[in-house]
Order: C-alpha cells, then structure tokens, then sequence
DNA sequence: CCATCGAGTTCCGGTGAGCGGAACTCAGAA
DNA sequence: TTCTGAGTTCCGCTCACCGGAACTCGATGG
C-alpha cells in the first residue's frame, strides 16, 4: 500500500478510507497511522473531522467506516439501479437453488460482492457483502473476467496468478482457454479454486453494448452441489437483468 | 438546505455529496453549484478532483455518486453487519408474504431503506433503496419512532406534521397514543398514510440496551394485503434478526 | 516503585493548497 | 444576430492545513 497520495487534503481522505479493507471492522489510531503514512497531527485532526462528517465512527476500539458513507453508497446510481434490479432475479434464483446466491462487479482485479442471497445456513461461502475475490479464482470472477476489456484481460493473465487451493487455475493457457468457453456459453465454472470443498456457476450480466456490467453467481458445498444442474438457472438470470436493465435505461433517457 | 457549511475542504465535499438527494441520478454543475452554494471556480476544481477519486462519476447529463463510494459504503461495519444478518429473515418475510420487504433505519426525522425484497411486481411501494419517508407517516417509521430517544420522539411530536394522504396521522394525540400502542404489541401499522393504496406493517429490531437499531416492514396494496394478518411474521422476524445481532457481537466481542 | 513504551492528544508558527473574481468558450433559444 | 446559462480557465491573495515537538494517560515489567 501506501500508494503516491496526491498532497490535497482529498487525497488524504481517500487514503484513510481506502484503509479499511474488506475485512476490517474496526482499526486504531495507530494502525491507520501506518497504513496511511499520515503524519500524527494532522491523521489526528482529519479523523476528528471526518467523524464530525459521520464518515467515519468511533468504535470501541478504533474507528470504523461510518453511517453516513453506507447512506451515501446506497445511493450510488448505477450500482443502485444494478442492485434494485438485480435482486429479484437473485430472489428467484435462491428459491431455486436454495444456495447462496452473489451479483459480482469487477473493480481492478477482483470481483466486489454488491449482494448476497444465501438463507440462514451460515459460512456456505467465505463471502462479506463488499468483500474481494481475485478474478481468476471464483466463477463469477471469470465471467467478468471473459467480458472484460482486452487490457485487463492481458493484465491479468501476464502477471502471475495466485494459488488460492491446488485446484486454482494458475496456467495462463488454461485460462485463457477456460474465459474463451464463457464467452461462448456464457457460463463459468469453479470447482473448489477458491476454496476446497466449494463449487460455483456464474454468468455475466451484459449492457446493451457488450460490455460487462456485473455478474451472478450461484455457490454451495460440492457434497451436494452440481454446478452444471444450475447453468441454465444463472443464466437466465444473468440475461433477465441484462434485459430490465436496458428496459429501465431506455425508459430513463426517453429514447 | 444550504445549511452552515464549515469553511473547511471536507465541508465541502459533504455539501457537494449530500446535495445529491434519494431521488437525484443525475445533478449538472449549475444545479451542484445552487445546492451547494460554492463558487464556480471552487465548485468545478472540487468536482474535478472528487471524479478522480471516483466518489462522482460523470453521467451523460451531469455527475452521480460513484462507483468508489458504494464500495466504501457497503463496508460500513454497522450498517453491513445488521444487512447481512437482516436479508435471510428478509427473505423468509417475502416467500411467506410474497409482498414488499424493508429494512429500515433512522435518520433524523426520517426513515432511510437499506435493504428491499420485493420480487418483480413493480411499484407495489414507492420506496428505493437509500430512499427517505417521514416517520409519522409510515408504519417502518413508527416502528423506529416508538423507540427511538425521547428527545427525537419529542422533536417529531413538536412539529407540524406533513400531511402525505388523507389519513396520515398528524395530530399529536393520536400518533403519541399509537407509538405507545406500538411499544407494548412491538407493532406498527400504517393504512394508506403514506400513500393512497398501500398497506403496511412494521417491528422494530431491538439492540441489547433496549435502543432501536432498525426495522422490518411488509408493505402491500390495500386491495389484497391485509397487514394484520402478518403482524406476527414480522413481529417474528425482527427479534429474530435482533437475536442474531447480539449472538454475532457477543462473538466478536468475545464476551 | 519508577522506567519505559506505545497510543492518543494538544499546541503553534510557516506556507502552499485552495480560494473566488473575472474573463473566456460554447450551445441553444429568441 | 444577440442573449443567456452552462461549463472552463487563469491568477494572485490568504487562511486552512501542515508537521514537529511536547504533552497525558495506561499498560507492561523489572
């Protein structure tokens, strides 16, 4: 971390925020100190600040993202509309599968998970709404992955790819095989690349110019579950929402 | 609005955040600027630089909230720990009800929806994820008043209350007399009073110290919704889901 | 008991990041 | 054509922000 921070005052918010990960509830002063690289005073001071702003809240043992940003976040149009209309063909999809079910965006190289279906049985998958995945590792990471523009693709397959388990695909030509079949089935597949004992089908949801604009997936435990029995089920998916999408999108620009 | 924004970069940024409303895609620079009340120059240099940190993205008719900001937004730990716990009691709520299901917290005098499960039947509720309703005049936001601090109960009571419907409730009396219906029973109703035609039922989710952290609603058409007949399932979800909440924290706490 | 450390807070003088006014371009409307 | 409103650029002034240093407070431990 500790990337080149532009010297404004935004680009210092930024950095503090960008601190907290997927998986930090709550960090200390200290902590966000070293990961900033800010100096004492002036992190002190900023803190103070961006609480006041309610972006940030004090925990008990530290500060945590506030309420505010989530208010905020939730009103991000074009991941809201995504969500808004996503969720019922994820509903859909769950009383189907009655697995867990995600809808994935692609943010660098990983895939962010904006929404999460999955009843009450816990630990199902490893996923936190908000949470990272490589792409290269998870189904719904190469069904954004096979969408995504060349660059990012050629990005992704020249830098080394990192063993999640010992079924991780990690040779370049695999996987450049395996996006090549997502393209033309629209399906993509894991089994147990992300985590052993975990199966997974996805598909990418496409915007009216070809582009990929999110992707759903559907996961559970490979004692009892069939990716390929599903294929059909997250496609459809995938492609109702690619549908409403435009519907919606045609309706907002009154063309 | 305009209100006392503090002669401070970050004031700023909030002012031009918050300017974007629950309702409001899209804003252009002039609109920003009459929100916001910045100079031109300010106003432009500042939208430059929120861009590049992508908290705005550029939209065909002006800027909306970014990409960046749902990211942080969904890693709020507050709010992301009560959604995650909340959507599979959410979605038992639905397949029982097949009607529209809420979460929803406080914010001021008002309730915000963090979460919505309402299957494809459009418009059943007017409400939008990260929308905004005056608490009298809805069932979720009674739920929320009837146990939110005195003081906040005391500031609602003391202004004029919006008149939304015919029926909204905006004498004091009567509304006080229902929150205190609604803290013995643990159920809120709400009969056309937001809206013309529609229906609702509410419970409050109940932290361990007795304060509300939010609340469960089920909204339907009056013409085949009848919200008595699923007080007890909401009822049953929101304490289900306050259980959890506690059983997650006692964990994380380690207590 | 005092010494030591790390976390967090306060203070203050110097300075450059951010400020707003004015002048500009560009479309669309009259 | 002119006018008006949206958006952009320029530039010199200044105050909001900076970081070092000195501080408090608990916890650890010798």
């Amino acid at each position: 971390m500790m990337t080149d921070v532009p010297n404004t005052l935004l680009g210092k918010v930024m950095s503090v925020l960008n601190a907290f990960g997927a998986d930090d509830d709550e960090l200390g002063f200290a902590e966000l100190g070293r990961r900033t690289g800010l100096s004492k005073s002036t992190l002190h001071r900023l803190m103070g600040d961006l609480v006041d702003a309610r972006l940030l809240d004090r925990g008990p043992r530290g500060y945590r993202l506030g309420g505010h940003l989530f208010q905020l976040g939730i009103r991000a149009s074009v991941e809201r509309r995504l969500v808004e209309v996503a969720i019922p063909y994820l509903e859909d999809l769950y009383e189907r599968t009655h697995e867990t079910v995600h809808l994935g965006l692609r943010e660098g190289h990983e895939v962010v998970y904006a929404a999460k279906i999955g009843g009450h049985r816990q630990a199902t998958s490893p996923s936190r709404l908000g949470g990272r995945m490589p792409l290269h590792a998870t189904a719904i990471g190469k069904a954004l992955l096979a969408h995504a523009p060349p660059q990012v693709r050629a990005e992704v397959l020249s830098a080394p790819l990192d063993r999640r388990t010992p079924r991780t695909v990690i040779t370049p030509g695999s996987l450049r095989r395996q996006l090549a079949a997502v393209r033309q089935t629209g399906v993509a597949y894991e089994f147990e690349e992300s985590r052993v004992g975990l199966a997974c089908v996805a598909s990418p949801v496409l915007g009216h110019d070809g582009a990929v604009v999110a992707a759903v997936s559907v996961a559970g435990p490979t004692t009892r579950f069939d990716p390929r029995s599903h294929a059909a089920s997250v496609h459809a998916a995938a492609t109702g929402i690619a549908l409403t999408l435009v519907r919606r999108a045609n309706l907002t620009t009154g063309t």
